[in-house]
DNA sequence: TCAACAAACTAACATTTGTTAGCTAAGCTT
DNA sequence: AAGCTTAGCTAACAAATGTTAGTTTGTTGA
């Protein structure tokens, strides 16, 4: 968002009515309703960071309204309902997810490389948005009945495919002959509640972060 | 519960008064509150599974109490307020989890074995009561500041303990050097959310799951 | 038999909640 | 200048929530 205006703005004197006419020029030509969409992903942001430290039921519109100086009725020039605002945090998220593991299942690869690029997808994401990432792994049972059918098949299917790459390593002597179970959740585990610590340990830069975490759930810590 | 009416039902002859008669012989030696505690418990429970499948903050008073067939505020004769039931089920299992690593910590044992019995509480502990482990992960945010300031303070010291125990087998060579952080949450992430996927794989027997678990924990899955 | 008690009930309460209707001011388009 | 759109507002609503007061019913203990 912001790239976008640092070309206009670095003209110091550039004034109001030129301003606006760069404005439509742009909204014109690349965002039908771009102040639309800006105004509601920042809900969309807003409302992740509160569901994230309260809870989908902890958190009501006045809430989500009063961290924007806005008043809840407010909010509904932007979003149809407090349902809309987890669906679109929600899906969004595990949409991504289902893309990732379908591009590294398809992929001519070792399984270890395989499960390297599993571990960095997740890293990926996470650090992408944590507060999306949190309220996918809490409040996607709060999504309405359709949604949540479509969330939990999304999330099935990638278990599968992760489940059926494990399989496969073990067919092929890569991996050891365990539980198969075990190790998928295991993995899945740690990997879903990365959101939980990454924050304190910033010192960890996301190359590294990968490295490491490939390295502990692959080998262990023996 | 169950255990202790066998006795006295067998004898098909029974009547309402003899039956009364042995109620307040075991009320009196043993229990001195038995129907209110066990009442209690009931409560505590139908909480605790409902709070798992929709969190805290989504389940009312009338739905446990639609759970028991009885009235929202009959429940009231037993317990004080909601917080209360959130409350007993949370810090039952975190002082649980206190001692057990207090005890692990103190051993005279080598680091690989205090890991080893560190896997085992958490299983213990998820298998006997899933539901409040559930609670716990999802719901602690959820207790008034008090007991979420003592929960915090619990679960601190919890991951302190634990990452000593991490420290002090680097030390000594007795597993690698990774980062210490790193090794602490991918372990704890996976034993925290035990109760998620347990149940799916009843198959496994607790002794081989700990077995196993131990195992992928340390040694990883290669 | 009678007093005490446990554990249920009905009725009601004050709040909080998500949401809608209707209005207004500002800015954009033509 | 006129009309349309955006994005805020106030006021209000119906439903749901945790909880209390007061009552009822059956059981226990003396």
């Amino acid at each position: 968002m912001h790239g976008i205006w640092l070309y206009p703005l670095r003209n110091k004197y550039i004034n109001k009515s030129s301003l606006s006419i760069f404005k439509s020029f742009i909204k014109k030509f690349y965002f039908a309703a771009m102040e639309k969409i800006d105004r509601k992903s920042e809900i969309l942001h807003v409302a992740a960071k509160l569901f994230r430290e309260r809870g989908y039921n902890a958190v009501s519109m006045r809430d989500i309204a009063k961290e924007l100086d806005i008043k809840a009725a407010s909010l509904y020039n932007h979003i149809a309902s407090k349902q809309e605002i987890l669906e679109l945090t929600v899906i969004r998220i595990a949409e991504a997810f289902t893309n990732g593991i379908n591009i590294i299942h398809s992929k001519d690869i070792s399984v270890k490389e395989q499960l390297t690029q599993l571990v960095e997808l997740h890293i990926d994401l996470t650090l992408a948005d944590p507060d999306a990432m949190a309220c996918v792994n809490n409040d996607w049972m709060h999504l309405a009945k359709d949604e949540q059918e479509y969330f939990i098949q999304m999330r099935d299917r990638y278990e599968d495919k992760f489940r059926s790459i494990l399989k496969k390593g073990i067919t092929s002597g890569e991996i050891g002959d365990l539980n198969v179970e075990l190790m998928l959740f295991s993995m899945l585990s740690t990997l879903r509640t990365l959101h939980l610590w990454y924050g304190r340990k910033k010192s960890l830069q996301p190359t590294q972060l990968k490295a490491d975490m490939t390295r502990v759930l692959l080998q262990g810590i023996l």
